[in-house]
RNA sequence: GCCCCUGUAGCUCAGUCAGGAUAGAGCAACGGCUUUCUAAUCCGUAGCGCGCAGGUUCGAAUCCUGCCGGGGGCGCCA
C-alpha cells in the first residue's frame, strides 16, 4: 500500500511540517545517522510541541531534558519561533514567529491550490461506490456508499491522483428472470410509468409476490434467467430496458444529491460475466483451486467456519454457476490489468468485510495483485433512527433515499424562509437545496465511517454545532463582507496577523493540506469535516473580535485577506465533501 | 463456538492509525454581551477520567491480555 507520503505531498506552507523537516536532519545526526521522527504535534500549550527528545534520549541513554535543552540551544529553529522552551520531562513548546506565519499565509493566499501540492507520484485509484440494484429502490445504505465514495473521489483527485469511478450496480443474477417476466406481463408502457417514475419498490415487490405465489411464473422466470445467460437477443433487449429505466432513475437521484457519478462510471455485475470463465481458468492454472462438496473453491489461509475447519471462497457452485466471489475476482483482474489500478477502494458496508478479505487474499495468492497494488475495504456502519435501530419509515420499511432528500430540502427551505425572508423564491430554492443536501451529506461524512450513526433532522439542520449549515453560514457571512467591500471599493491587502484571533485563524488556514493528508491517509472524510468545523469556529471568533469593514487601512486589508482565504478554504473543503457553499443564506 | 467492528460528559460525537504534560467539541442546563460586517453568532460556568480488570512504559483513552455490553459475519444469494 502506498504510504501517506506518496498519496499526499508534504505541504511547504505548514509550519508543523516545516519544523519537522528542519529538525529531522539535526536529530538524525545526533542519533548517529539513524532516521528520527521529531514527533511534532499541535499543542494547546503553544503552537506546537516537539516530543521527539523523550524517545531519542531513551535510545541514546541520556537525560531527556538535557537533550531537549540541547535542541533548543542549537539555534536550529530560532528563525521560525518567537518562543521556544523546554517543559516537563523534555517536551519542547514552540511558538511560531508571526513573521513566518505572515510569510506562509501570504504564500497560501496567492496559491489557487491553498497550499496543496500535486502528488509527485500519481497513483491510479479505482473507487468502487454507490452500487444500487437495478429495479430496486435506493435507500440509506446506498446514501452512505455514494456520499463517502464521492468525497473520496474528490479528495484523491485534489491530491493529484488519477481517479476512476466504478459504479458496480446490481444488474445481473437470478432475480432478473422474474423482473423481465414481470416487465412482459405489465407491458413496457405500464412498466415504464412505474419504474421511470421511481416506483422501483412497487415493481420489485409485485414481481417477487408473483414469484412466490405462482408456480407458472416461477417456471417462466427460471427459463428467462437461462435465456438471459445464454445471450438470447430478445431477452437482452428487455433486460436493457430494465437497466436503462433504473439507471435513468439513479441519475435523477445522483443529480439531486450532487455527486459526480455519470453513465460512463457504470460498471455493473453484468460487465464481468464474460471475464468469469477465464478467471476460473487462471485459478485452475494457478493450482490454488480445489473441489469441495461438488463446488470449485479456494481455501485462503486464516479463514475458518463454524466448526473451525478451513473456510472456502466458492468460485463455482455445484450447479456450475458463478457467484459474487467469482465476479469480484474478475473485477480485481479487470481493475489491475485493464485500468492499471495502484489502489482500489471498495466503499461497501461493514458486513462484507470477511468476503472482501477472502477475495483480496485469493487475488494476492493468484498473483493478480502484485506488490505495489493494494485493495482497501472502506467499510461503513449503519444509519440508525432515534431508537438506535436501523432507520425505518413509520410503516416499518426502509426509507427511500429520494424521500429523505426531498424532506431535507423542505426542512431547509422552511428554515431559510424563517431566517432570511428577504430572499426571492428562486434564491430560497437554490439555498435550500444546498443546505438540505449538504446537511444530509455532512451528517453522514462527519462521523467516523465505521461506526453507526444516528440520523436526526434537528441536529443535522441545526445552524450551530458540527453541521453543514454552520460551515455554510460562516462562508456566507464572509461573502456578505465582500459584497459590502465591493460597494465601498476596498480590496484585500497583505496579511499581517496581530490579534490572537487572527493568529489562531491563520494557523488553522495553514493546516489545510495536512488535514487533507490525514483524511486521505485513513480514507476518513470525517477528519476533513473536523478540520473545517474548527476553521469555521475560529473564523466566527475572529469575526466577533476583529471588525473587518470598521477597521481601516492595512488592518482592514489584512483582515479582508484573511476572510478571503478562509472563504476559499471553506468552499474548497466543502467541495471535497461534495457540499456547496452558498453566497448568502 | 470462532472471527470482525464498537463501548469516551445527560445526549450526539472528536481524540485510538504514529502512547506524552491537568481528556476535547457541539447540543441540552445555567450566567453574560446586542440600536450586528446576517445573533443561524460570540464570551463564560458547571459536567466525563475514557465498559471492567490486569499488564507493558518515565508516561496509556491510545499498545498487549482476559472478561462484560451492543452490532455484524461464519459454504454454494449478492
Amino acid at each position: 500500500m502506498p504510504n501517506e507520503r506518496t498519496l499526499v505531498e508534504t505541504p511547504l506552507t505548514d509550519p508543523i511540517a516545516l519544523l519537522s523537516a528542519r529538525l529531522a536532519p539535526w536529530l538524525s545526526q545526533r542519533a548517529g545517522g539513524e532516521v528520527v521522527d521529531p514527533v511534532v504535534r499541535p499543542s494547546d500549550r503553544a503552537d506546537a510541541q516537539i516530543n521527539g527528545a523523550l524517545p531519542l534520549a531513551k535510545q541514546l541513554g541520556c537525560n531527556p531534558r538535557d537533550l531537549a535543552t540541547e535542541i533548543v540551544e542549537s539555534g536550529e529553529l530560532a528563525d521560525m519561533c518567537s518562543a521556544i522552551e523546554v517543559a516537563g520531562p523534555g517536551f519542547i513548546n514552540v511558538t511560531f514567529s508571526n513573521d513566518m506565519i505572515n510569510t506562509l499565509l501570504t504564500e497560501v493566499a496567492n496559491d489557487e491550490r491553498l497550499g496543496l501540492r500535486q502528488a509527485s507520484e500519481t497513483q491510479t485509484v479505482v473507487i468502487d461506490y454507490s452500487a444500487p440494484n437495478v429495479a430496486k429502490e435506493m435507500h440509506v445504505g446506498h446514501l452512505r456508499s455514494t456520499v463517502i465514495g464521492d468525497a473520496l473521489v474528490r479528495m484523491y483527485t485534489a491530491a493529484g491522483h488519477r481517479v476512476i469511478r466504478e459504479n458496480h450496480i446490481g444488474d445481473w443474477g437470478r432475480p432478473f428472470g422474474m423482473l423481465i417476466e414481470h416487465l412482459l406481463d405489465l407491458g413496457e408502457e405500464v412498466a415504464a410509468s412505474g419504474l421511470g417514475q421511481g416506483d422501483l419498490d412497487g415493481f420489485y415487490k409485485a414481481a417477487n409476490a408473483k414469484f412466490n405465489e405462482s408456480a407458472e411464473f416461477q417456471d417462466r422466470s427460471r427459463q428467462r434467467v437461462v435465456l438471459l445467460q445464454s445471450g438470447d437477443a430478445e431477452t437482452h433487449v428487455l433486460w436493457n430496458r430494465l437497466v436503462a429505466m433504473s439507471t435513468e432513475y439513479f441519475n435523477t437521484v445522483y443529480r439531486q444529491l450532487g455527486v459526480l457519478l455519470v453513465d460512463d462510471d457504470l460498471m455493473g455485475e453484468s460487465r464481468y460475466q464474460p471475464l468469469m470463465p477465464s478467471t476460473l481458468e487462471r485459478l485452475e492454472g494457478s493450482g490454488l483451486m480445489s473441489e469441495s462438496d461438488g463446488a470449485k473453491v479456494v481455501f485462503p489461509p486464516g479463514f475458518t467456519n463454524r466448526d473451525g475447519d478451513p473456510l472456502p471462497l466458492i468460485v463455482q457452485a455445484r450447479t456450475g454457476g458463478f457467484n459474487y466471489a467469482t465476479s469480484d475476482l474478475a473485477c480485481v483482474i479487470d481493475r489491475v490489468e485493464r485500468l492499471n489500478a495502484d489502489l482500489m477502494l471498495y466503499v461497501i458496508g461493514a458486513p462484507q468485510q470477511q468476503h472482501l478479505e477472502m477475495v483480496f487474499a485469493v487475488a494476492k495468492m493468484a498473483g493478480w495483485m502484485p506488490d505495489g497494488v493494494s485493495a482497501v475495504h472502506v467499510a461503513f456502519g449503519n444509519v440508525l433512527g432515534d431508537d438506535k435501530k436501523m432507520l425505518r419509515s413509520r410503516s416499518g420499511e426502509s426509507v427511500k433515499l429520494v424521500d429523505l432528500l426531498s424532506e431535507a430540502i423542505d426542512r431547509a427551505s422552511a428554515a431559510v424562509e424563517e431566517k432570511n425572508p428577504g430572499l426571492s423564491d428562486a434564491e430560497r430554492a437554490a439555498v435550500a437545496q444546498m443546505i438540505g443536501i449538504g446537511a444530509v451529506k455532512y451528517a453522514d461524512l462527519s462521523t467516523d465511517r465505521v461506526r453507526d450513526y444516528v440520523f436526526n433532522w434537528d441536529r443535522m439542520l441545526a445552524f450551530d454545532g458540527n453541521t453543514s449549515p454552520y460551515l455554510q453560514y460562516a462562508h456566507a457571512r464572509i461573502r456578505s463582507i465582500f459584497r459590502r467591500a465591493a460597494e465601498e471599493q476596498v480590496s484585500v491587502g497583505s496579511i499581517v496577523v496581530e490579534e490572537p484571533a487572527e493568529r489562531a485563524l491563520g494557523l488553522q488556514l495553514l493546516a489545510y493540506p495536512a488535514a487533507l493528508a490525514d483524511a486521505i491517509g485513513s480514507n476518513a472524510p470525517h477528519r476533513l469535516c473536523t478540520y473545517l468545523f474548527e476553521l469555521a469556529q475560529l473564523f466566527t471568533t475572529f469575526y466577533e473580535h476583529c471588525a473587518v469593514m470598521k477597521s481601516e487601512g492595512d488592518i482592514r486589508g489584512s483582515r479582508l485577506a484573511l476572510c478571503d482565504l478562509t472563504a476559499r478554504t471553506l468552499s474548497a473543503g466543502l467541495e471535497l465533501l461534495g457540499i456547496e457553499a452558498p453566497e448568502q443564506m
